[in-house]
DNA sequence: CGATGACTTGACTGCTGTCAACGTGCGTGG
DNA sequence: CCACGCACGTTGACAGCAGTCAAGTCATCG
């Protein structure tokens, strides 16, 4: 995958930003370590030449030899099927760390396919941990990132469980614009990288499910849809729409759908 | 579930087993510790006595000082909406650790009770983490044990997000048994702990489905159901209802159900 | 033995998937 | 430059799975 034509000049020089200098030192694996710590880190860190789009990061069943972390573009994770199907399990943006569910069996569950012109930190683990024994901030700093993969996870669990079509793609979209807001970019404007077919498979819907709430979306003055670009005009309403978490990942507001709500015991 | 009256005169004393002398020692985290190391974890690890059915382990924003290892009994995790609508989030069986996706933030996002009485191991985290940096294989084990719990819920993504409730029911029914074989129980018969209400909840299904899902599992002679009590009669057939992996965790089987079935492109 | 809660069963409804046709944008090749 | 193909997206018609509502049964317990 890395290496797959070397299009233009892009050299190697170029694309060696080291962790320090990094714009997603925030969101990234380094926070709260200190500086020489983190020249150490960096040390173990390859930067490998973008990934265009559609190429695979890494396949199902690829031996796990290195977490990886997004710097620019983004990519798609997902499982498939014994019969071919694809099930989408997440969008990855810069700064988010991929192959976290690799660790336990030595292998990648899941594949990574970039979805726009991507690069990637490659951080082999074996170093990683290593280094992790000598420096437990960094130590510490991973452990909060698996549980904050986990925290996502059962958002996402209770998203699948138990809403609408209408809500999930709502809380999809706010969502996106947190991330994006996190990561300096508008919060009311974005293009999407992905696909409807992706976004339906994510989500648990219908493609053609995807689109019809896009255009009711629109039409009831909640965002504009061009092809891939999304404006949010209405942000708070489409977080009343979500039924749920708008802003970071405080709750918010309720839902009186009709089905897709069968808890209401205990 | 092993015990499910346990009542009687369950001395302290008695509950006091060492982390080398539990059975549950290749499921919890020692695997891969050496004897003495065992002790050191051992020297962490509170507990306490038995919880009763019904009773908390910790509620949703509790601070997080402790993992919890279940010894006996079983719990389920919940979150709960804004409306006081509650979401199982998962049910846990004895080896499993209880509270990794609240090392993030320093608080648990979700709560957990007791499905019957139950015992805990209480693993303080801080001292964990300590002993983490000195001993690197148990490091390893907890990275390793939150990968799996990952990979545990991305399984459970496709579930929720993809499947028919049949299906649903079908793998929750398959990946009961395979957690209880590994705990050395039958495979083939079991008690639930937990409603109907409660595994609907899991589900992001109605009760009254699940309940009718049962009933014609049992008409088509794949299982016996009696009140809690579930003996699988054709588990092969139920694998293949259940439209995915079926022992512990290899694929297995296609599907080929109308509806929930969005993806299928790319 | 009645109260309570858990579970079952039936009738009906509707959200959302499936199928299908049609637009639209983009790249390729003549 | 245009025709063409192709992938992607939109829209409509229709149907079915599973939710809601409601009534009834069963078990447990005081």
């Amino acid at each position: 995958m890395p290496t797959r034509k070397l299009e233009k000049v892009v050299s190697l020089k170029d694309i060696r930003v080291a962790c320090r200098e990094c714009s997603l030192i925030e969101i990234c694996l380094p926070v709260g370590i200190g500086q020489s710590d983190l020249d150490r880190l960096d040390s173990i860190i390859d930067r490998k030449r973008p990934l265009p789009r559609g190429d695979h990061l890494f396949r199902i069943g690829d031996p796990f030899q290195c977490l990886y972390a997004v710097r620019s573009g983004s990519l798609k994770t997902y499982a498939t099927s014994e019969d071919g199907q694809e099930q989408v399990m997440g969008f990855h943006l810069p700064g988010e760390l991929i192959g976290l569910d690799a660790i336990a069996e030595g292998d990648h569950p899941l594949a990574a396919k970039a979805l726009e012109t991507t690069s990637i930190c490659e951080i082999p683990f074996h170093d990683l941990e290593s280094l992790g024994t000598q420096l437990p901030s960094l130590q510490h700093q991973l452990l909060r990132i698996m549980s904050k993969e986990i925290r996502d996870d059962e958002h996402n669990m209770v998203i699948l469980g138990q809403k609408s079509a209408e809500e999930r793609l709502a809380s999809f979209l706010i969502s996106l614009s947190n991330r994006f807001i996190r990561r300096g970019f508008s919060a009311h404007q974005f293009n999407l990288s992905m696909s409807r077919s992706d976004i339906g498979n994510y989500l648990g819907l219908a493609l053609e499910t995807v689109s019809r709430l896009f255009t009711r979306f629109q039409n009831e003055g909640l965002l504009r849809v061009d092809r891939k670009h999304i404006e949010l005009i209405d942000r708070e309403r489409l977080c009343v729409f979500s039924g749920a978490r708008c802003s970071h990942g405080t709750p918010k507001q309720h839902s009186q759908h009709s089905q897709h709500r069968p808890s209401k015991d205990q």
